[in-house]
DNA sequence: TGCGCAAATCTTGCATACAAGATGCCAAAA
DNA sequence: TTTTGGCATCTTGTATGCAAGATTTGCGCA
């Protein structure tokens, strides 16, 4: 278990939208998690760091980043960038590479018939990773990985109304569009399928009322006293000010062991 | 002094061609130089090593990345991709945003005519880092300022005859094209001068067979033994195997203190 | 009851110590 | 002369300890 396996492990857990944004990675946590010293957690959270997925702020805590919607907007317009600039560019596909999309495919239709929320959200995700690895890019396939890490925390953070089965159909029509050979298409399908992720953004939802998880967990319940300690409230809440929102409940307030759960 | 500092001047040193590909980067002899303990180093190179600029080769060592002909041509398509992407999908350019862009252009023709060779390789390539910026988004900003840092090491390894004077004056063109709003002709030339960078590189020069500087060292002397040793071949020489280059002379068989001036 | 201050606690920041693999060097033997 | 075995050295890999800032908590007081 090395700082590069920790790394990838919070990544996959963001992707299949386990680690919401804002979420805290406390290095004592992790360390216990992953059974080695705070060393090898900082070095995977620095990793991160580098790569915008997450960030630190001095002697509080490290915490999964939360974009604002200038970051927002940037993410969104870099995968357009470099996903319909990558099909343009691209040669002709042989039939294992479009082998390999179909089958990519084929998973995401089981994720969403089993109604797999995680491996849903990866697979979507994952998508473009793997369609630019077909494209012949490895460098950029890597960029968009972390970008599409940003873009899922991003639509996290916004309340994304996306809906997965559209999602999935857009995909198959990409594939159909190259596996005609119609690149033109294919880019031009790949931006709408940006664009209509992007616009199931409540772009404006984010700032909403920092006491709407209190407000929720304090409701008047009928069954009084059903749960025995309804969980601390927001025992360390959400870290940076700017906007708060409705993730850290998974995050923060629940015992250690469950927190961490979203990375096992 | 953070580990985010050491990064960045490592990051100027080889936009400078002050680190060749394949320098050793020794976390003790960086330590002494920045005044500061392995740890901070540590943590600058992991995070180097997460944007692909350092690698570490197991208890061997850090290194600055050789990228393969394969990676070569996957930095010079992404930033095609990238840039020409970047101006297709920007608005029109304020006043202010020229302005900066043309500054940009006239330090570039200052360093061309002092002859500052490390200012000159740094600014050819920071103008596209700035032209990002200027098209507004910065992460993909930040993305090719790595990438830019790549190809730098590219043009390094593969014995680039790049003309430096030809680069700035493609730069005005560019700028010229998007002072008069048009994007269309910006974007050709911005991929044809990403093109002619590229094309200027010995691509075949780099995979020379790992002989070849043996056969030169070894080649019959007029003078036998006019160098009392010849030198060291290759002290520590290529860390990895693959292809071998005639820079690895400069970054290992110098003196610490000289290895280390690039970055001061 | 509300407010302010200080101690206690938590969390990261940084340095150092030690473990362990990789490499180079040298001597001894074939 | 060449090869091989082992030792010395160098370099990273990992853990741990302590310092210091931030936050929370609890208490005294008006």
């Amino acid at each position: 278990m090395n700082s590069k396996d920790i790394a990838d492990r919070i990544v996959q857990a963001i992707l299949a939208q386990k680690l919401m944004p804002g979420a805290r990675l406390g290095e004592q946590a992790l360390s216990m998690l992953f059974d080695c010293s705070r060393t090898l957690v900082r070095e995977a959270l620095m990793q991160l760091a580098a790569r915008g997925i997450v960030q630190v702020s001095s002697r509080r805590g490290w915490f999964v980043v939360q974009p604002s919607k200038t970051e927002a907007r940037e993410a969104f317009e870099a995968r357009k960038v470099i996903e319909t600039g990558l099909i343009r560019s691209a040669g002709a596909m042989d039939k294992a590479t479009l082998k390999r999309l179909k089958q990519h495919i084929q998973q995401e239709k089981t994720a969403l018939k089993q109604d797999d929320v995680g491996r849903r959200s990866f697979l979507l995700g994952d998508f473009h990773v793997c369609l630019a690895e077909c494209l012949g890019n490895q460098l950029l396939a890597d960029t968009l990985r972390d970008f599409t890490a940003r873009t899922t925390l991003i639509a996290m953070l916004y309340q994304s109304s996306h809906d997965a089965v559209k999602s999935c159909q857009e995909h198959i029509e990409i594939v159909q569009a190259l596996e005609r050979g119609d690149k033109e298409t294919a880019e031009q399908l790949m931006a709408q399928h940006i664009g209509q992720v992007q616009s199931a953004l409540q772009i404006n939802a984010a700032p909403t009322d920092p006491l709407a998880e209190l407000r929720l967990a304090l409701a008047p319940m009928s069954t009084p006293m059903a749960a025995k300690k309804t969980a601390r409230l927001t025992p360390r809440p959400v870290p940076l000010a700017s906007s708060s929102m409705a993730s850290s409940s998974i995050s923060s307030s629940d015992s250690p062991s469950t927190y961490l759960g979203a990375l096992l």
